[in-house]
DNA sequence: CGTACACCCTGGCCGC
DNA sequence: TGCGGCCAGGGTGTAC
């Protein structure tokens, strides 16, 4: 259940079990993911060698020896499982929704699982992967250097949208995904149906650096717990986390000095949790 | 052009 | 226990 602290974690994962090393074998088990599959995709990747493992918003960016490049999507749903002979004499059965294997050269055996399908994996070459569509309209990242409260004034100005959407939409930043909006405008005080041409000034000094807090705190917590899931089941693409506000409609508000409680309303379609005493 | 919404798919949970 | 309805963390295509 993956956004952008989870596929970063799961990016960390997957450089330990896979960077610097020959993918021996690649097998899908279905063509029809999100989209389907390149043709001679299990071909295409199979030999390579894995030289670097990105993350670019929530996708993760995996550079082979020859010039091509792995772009793969988790969806809603996808998770990767990890397993290495170290840790049991054979590889746990394949499960259902398992899609793509991928198996290292060290012996190693890596897992796409995704119930829903709403994952992906496309084929691109190094020198498109900056014009490919999925990339091509992105955003800032939110941890990086660009994404200064100048910038966030300048790219909301004249935008007559909710701020909760405009957050969403990865054009002006990318990777943010709904709980970590709620979360960041939870903790900056900002209301989500503010306009998002409001956002200027002293809120984008408060919200741009909230933003970097959830994402950063989320990332540290994801990290500790990869080393306990990888040691257990290597499971990755989830952990436990605690949000302020996602999912606690009727709770207290647990901003210091606020006696407000959450709320939960429906914007573009998706659940927004907020308290509606102090973000204004 | 920007915005709003349906849709892709499966599974888990809740109420009856 | 069984079943229908609702919900879910993403991204895209289409209609206005």
């Amino acid at each position: 259940m993956p956004e952008l602290p989870e596929v970063e974690t799961v990016c960390r994962g997957l450089r330990t079990a896979m960077e610097g090393r020959v993918l021996t074998q690649v097998t899908a088990r279905r063509p029809d993911l999100r989209f389907p599959l390149p043709p001679d995709f299990e071909g295409r990747l199979r030999g390579r060698r894995i030289e670097r493992i990105d993350r670019r918003a929530k996708y993760i960016v995996v550079h082979l020896d020859d010039g091509q490049v792995l772009i793969m999507h988790l969806g809603m749903s996808g998770r990767m499982n990890l397993w290495a002979p170290q840790v049991s004499a054979e590889p746990p059965p394949l499960a259902t929704h398992d899609h793509v294997i991928f198996e290292v050269g060290n012996g190693s055996r890596v897992v796409f699982h995704d119930p829903r399908r709403f994952g992906f994996m496309a084929l691109t070459r190094e020198d498109e992967l900056a014009s490919h569509p999925y990339f091509a309209h992105l955003g800032p990242e939110p941890l990086g250097d660009i994404f200064t409260p100048d910038y966030l004034s300048q790219s909301l100005d004249g935008k007559r949208t909710p701020i909760k959407a405009a957050l969403l939409d990865q054009r002006v930043v990318a990777g943010l995904g709904n709980i970590y909006v709620c979360e960041a405008l939870h903790m900056s005080g900002i209301s989500p149906r503010r306009l998002a041409c409001s956002v200027s000034g002293q809120r984008a000094e408060r919200l741009v650096p909230a933003i970097r807090d959830v994402l950063e705190r989320a990332i540290q917590a994801g990290g500790s717990s990869l080393r306990d899931y990888a040691q257990v089941d290597g499971e990755l693409g989830y952990f436990q986390h605690s949000w302020q506000a996602y999912g606690r409609e009727g709770e207290p508000c647990g901003q210091p000095g606020c006696s407000g409680t959450i709320s939960r309303i429906v914007q573009s379609g998706r659940s927004t949790f907020f308290c509606n005493k102090h973000q204004r």
